[in-house]
DNA sequence: CGACAGATGCTTGTATACAAGTACTGCACG
DNA sequence: CGTGCAGTACTTGTATACAAGCATCTGTCG
C-alpha cells in the first residue's frame, strides 16, 4: 500500500515521520499544519511536505481544507467503529484459516514477541510497536500478511483512541495476558477458543474508548466535515 | 478515505478521471504514464498531474520510479487474492450483523438495482457499476456503509482482474441470479442461507481469474516490484 | 460603544524552472 | 559485424513564483 519502492526521498520521510507524529499524538488531533511552517522546521520546500500531506489526507489521518488550512483530522468515532469492525472480521477469518503445520519461524516469532511484552518496564510505545507485530504475524500465519497493511492503514483512528485510553491509565499487562491466550490456542490448534479470544480481546480495545471520549470529547470529531478553528487549537494538553 | 471536502480542484478531477481509467483497464496495466504527456493533454501543469500520480501509487494503481517513470500497475495476483479475502471476511461479518428490522429504503434500493441488473441490453460496466451498490447497499443495512470504501480502495486489482475476465467472456446474468438469491435470503433472515450463497459468489467471481490470467498473462505481475520497459509497453491489446 | 468595511496576512492550488539520474541511440573502433 | 562509450532525450524530485480565497484585525463611521 505504500510507497513502492526504497528510493531515499525527503518526500518519503517526511510523510513517515509526520504519519508517526500524528499516529502517537505528537500531533494533536484537531492541530493546524501550516506547510510553509513545516517545510522551514524540515529546512526543505513545500513541494515534499505537501505531498505528504496530501498522502495523509488520502489515509484519513489529515483534513487538508482548500485555502483555509489543514488540520490532524480529530478522531472519528465512526471511523473508530469501522475500524474495529474491519479487524475484527479479518483477523476473525484468518483464523479460519490457520494451515495444519503452523510456521516455526513465525511461531518463534511470535513467542519472542510476547516475551517482550511481558517485560516489566516497556513503554507505552514500544507496546503498541509489539502489539502491532504481534498481530501482523498472526496474519502471516494464515498467509495473509499482506492483508495486514491494508488494515493497518484503514485503522489510524483507532490506533489514536487506543492511545489516548492508554496514555497514564491502563497497563498493557492485561492486553500481553489476552495475547498470550491467543497465542496458546492458535499452537494448541483450537481455532473456536482462538476466536474467542481473540474477539474478547479486540472488543476490551475497543470498550476502553468510550470511556477517554466522555474525559476528552475535544479530540474526538463532532461533525467530521466541520472545519476546526485555528485560533482555539490546543496543541497537546 | 478520499479527499475530504467538495472543493473543485483539478486535481480531483484528474485524480478521478485518471483511476476511473485505470480500473476499466483503459489504461492497461503495464501502460507508461507520463506526467508532462497527460499535463500537456489535460491541459494543466505537472503538479495537479504528479499529485493524482502520488494518490493512485499510494492505492497501489499505479506505481512511481524515481527518475524512472511511472506506470499502471500490472495486476498482481497476490494483491487479488488478498482483496479477495479481505472483502469475503468483511461482507461475511456484516451479514451477521443484519439487524432485526432492515430499513425499508434501502431494501428498496437494492430490489430496484437487481432489477436493473436483469436488463438484457446490459453494458459491462453498467453492470460493475451497479455490482458495486449492490454490494455497497447489503454492507449499509448491516450499518457498515462507510467499511465498503475501505474495500473497494483495496480490491483494485481484484476489480480490474474482474474486468479482464468478463471481457467478451462471461455473462453478466449468472452474478445477478447469485445477487438475487442472496437478497432473497437477506430479507428473509436466513443469514445462514445469505453466508453461503455469498460465500459461493465471490468465490465465483474470484476463481473466474485464474482462466483470464492464463489467457493473458503479460497484465500480470510477476515480480511486482520489477521495473516495466517503457518500449515494449502494449497500450490496448 | 457598536457595527460595518477595507486592508492585511495567512492559507492552499497551480505553474514553472532547475536538479539529478536513467536508458536508449548512434557513432567510432577493434 | 560486434562491442563499447559518449551524448542526448527523456524521466521524476525539488524549489520557487504567482494566483486565488478566506479570516481576522483594525480603523472609521454612525
Amino acid at each position: 500500500m505504500a510507497q513502492s519502492n526504497g528510493r531515499r526521498t525527503s518526500r518519503r520521510d517526511i510523510y513517515l515521520k509526520l504519519r508517526q507524529m500524528v499516529l502517537t499524538l505528537e500531533l494533536a488531533p484537531g492541530a493546524a499544519l501550516s506547510e510553509n511552517e513545516l517545510a522551514a522546521s524540515l529546512g526543505v520546500s513545500r513541494t515534499p511536505v505537501r505531498e505528504s500531506l496530501i498522502m495523509l489526507a488520502q489515509e484519513g489521518l489529515v483534513q487538508v481544507f482548500p485555502k483555509i488550512g489543514s488540520f490532524v483530522s480529530r478522531v472519528d468515532p465512526a471511523q473508530v467503529a469501522d475500524a474495529q469492525f474491519l479487524r475484527e472480521a479479518v483477523e476473525l477469518a484468518a483464523l479460519e484459516d490457520l494451515p495444519a503445520q503452523l510456521d516455526p519461524a513465525v511461531v518463534e516469532e511470535l513467542r519472542d514477541n510476547l516475551e517482550r511484552q511481558r517485560r516489566a518496564d516497556l513503554g507505552l510505545e514500544e507496546f503498541f510497536a509489539l502489539d502491532e507485530v504481534f498481530h501482523q504475524g498472526l496474519m502471516r500465519l494464515s498467509g495473509h500478511g499482506n492483508v495486514w497493511t491494508t488494515v493497518a492503514g484503514a485503522k489510524g483512528h483507532l490506533d489514536r483512541a487506543r492511545r489516548l485510553g492508554l496514555h497514564g491509565h491502563v497497563s498493557p499487562a492485561v492486553f500481553a495476558t489476552q495475547h498470550h491466550e491467543i497465542f496458546e490456542a492458535v499452537v494448541g490448534g483450537d481455532v473456536p477458543l482462538a476466536r474467542t479470544a481473540m474477539r474478547a480481546h479486540l472488543r476490551a480495545v475497543f470498550h476502553d474508548i468510550e470511556r477517554i471520549r466522555a474525559h476528552s470529547p475535544e479530540l474526538f470529531a463532532a461533525d467530521a466535515s466541520a472545519v476546526p478553528v485555528r485560533r482555539n487549537i490546543v496543541v497537546w494538553e
